[in-house]
DNA sequence: AGAATAATTTAGGATAACCTAAATATATTA
DNA sequence: TAATATATTTAGGTTATCCTAAATTATTCT
């Protein structure tokens, strides 16, 4: 065994996990601003990730990161832990959806792998969390999806919401108010190339013209 | 508001609360075993603790170290958040009576008030954990109890075990097969002065003896 | 291409905890 | 009471993480 991995470290994976998605390395100063941090401070550390055996990071010099396998097994079980907490604190404490994010960063730390397989096993094994975000199996295998951005639809379309990437609560509680949630149906009508604003229809409610700042953090299933 | 206390000093406090429930001093070399670090360490940090404004420990060059008023708060608000962790890992995630010590002692320091209040809410406000330690109410004031050692019984008394104070697992274990468990009955039926044996018979099972390494772990109450 | 701007790294320090080894203080015993 | 044993403290060092300020490298604009 390797010894574990500190709470920090933890975060940087994390960072550079959601920060490389889109196929791009993690620059210094993405993820210092991510991390609330200064980027002198990214640096050593990215060195120091990159310097481990077995590397947690690839690193080279004003390229910026991204994960070696063993990282990104790390942050794929953190990603875990923290969407089974999400799920669970919902379930089986009552929280809100909005106040959900705060604990589990908290906690994501620090669980063991017992209380991560009681709670899955509670949740009944769930593939996404509450806001809709994938969770990564026990054998840190992330699902397949389709969801795409509902800020990529241009009118005419038809989709069910599937995830809401978004950790803010205020907008959380906002999103909630228009119907915006996972499972909800809705169809575009019209697009605006101008300030990129949608219009669309939430089943069962009045047509709205949203934002590209909220359909950003929207992801969708189109239906045929 | 002042900073958050680190989990550390946290875990300091915590200690040096079980070590003065005697009301005598927790001594450097004491709190050095308890936490399993050099009392040299611990010197220092009594030091530092002493020094903090308001100040978290009373502390005299070799006379040991005590909590102050802020300390207790602090070290009381540790022990809620454990106890009530520990009963709900049991009921609501049904972990086993050994298991859950290691985890709460990580929990205890990163939940929020909001999780400390769902759990003793869901829990219904319980005064004693799974091992019938007492816990701390809302407003940090220890319950009163008449526990009493049992290795404090001197036979011809009949009593019902109240606590268990212990965290080794393989012990809790040896308890919960003898059925020494909080609310089993019990009539203790001779001691022995030499060894500091106690001969009991729990309800509903065959006399044992019990050497002070196990009585001194246990608190009953006695029945009149 | 050269200059200005932005991004990144290096260098030098700070803080919180821990450690070991040596020094000192207290307690016990002959 | 002196000698021994135990407990405690001091001194100096380590590791992890952060910081600021200065230096360097990369990018963009004219």
């Amino acid at each position: 065994m390797t010894k574990p991995l500190t709470q920090n470290i933890q975060d940087y994976l994390k960072a550079i996990y959601s920060l490389t998605s889109d196929g791009k390395e993690a620059s210094t100063t993405a993820l210092a601003a991510r991390l609330g941090i200064t980027p002198a401070s990214v640096t050593g550390m990215l060195q120091k990730l990159a310097a481990l055996q077995p590397p947690l990071v690839v690193y080279q010099k004003h390229q910026g990161a991204r994960l070696a396998p063993e990282g990104e097994r790390a942050a794929l079980e953190v990603l875990r832990h923290h969407r089974l907490l999400e799920a669970w604190l919902i379930e089986s404490l009552g929280y809100s959806w909005d106040a959900v994010h705060e604990e589990a960063c908290k906690l994501e730390h620090v669980i063991s792998e017992e209380f991560e397989e009681r709670i899955a096993a509670v949740l009944g094994n769930p593939v996404r969390d509450p806001h809709g975000a994938p969770i990564p199996s026990a054998a840190l295998v992330m699902p397949t999806n389709h969801d795409v951005l509902l800020s990529s639809l241009r009118g005419r379309e038809k989709a069910v919401v599937r995830r809401v990437r978004c950790e803010d609560a205020h907008l959380l509680r906002h999103l909630e108010n228009l119907g915006l949630v996972p499972g909800a149906e809705l169809a575009a009508l019209k697009y605006s190339a101008f300030d990129a604003n949608l219009t669309l229809k939430v089943t069962g409610r009045k047509p709205v013209v949203i934002g590209p700042a909220i359909t950003g953090h929207i992801f969708v299933e189109i239906q045929d």
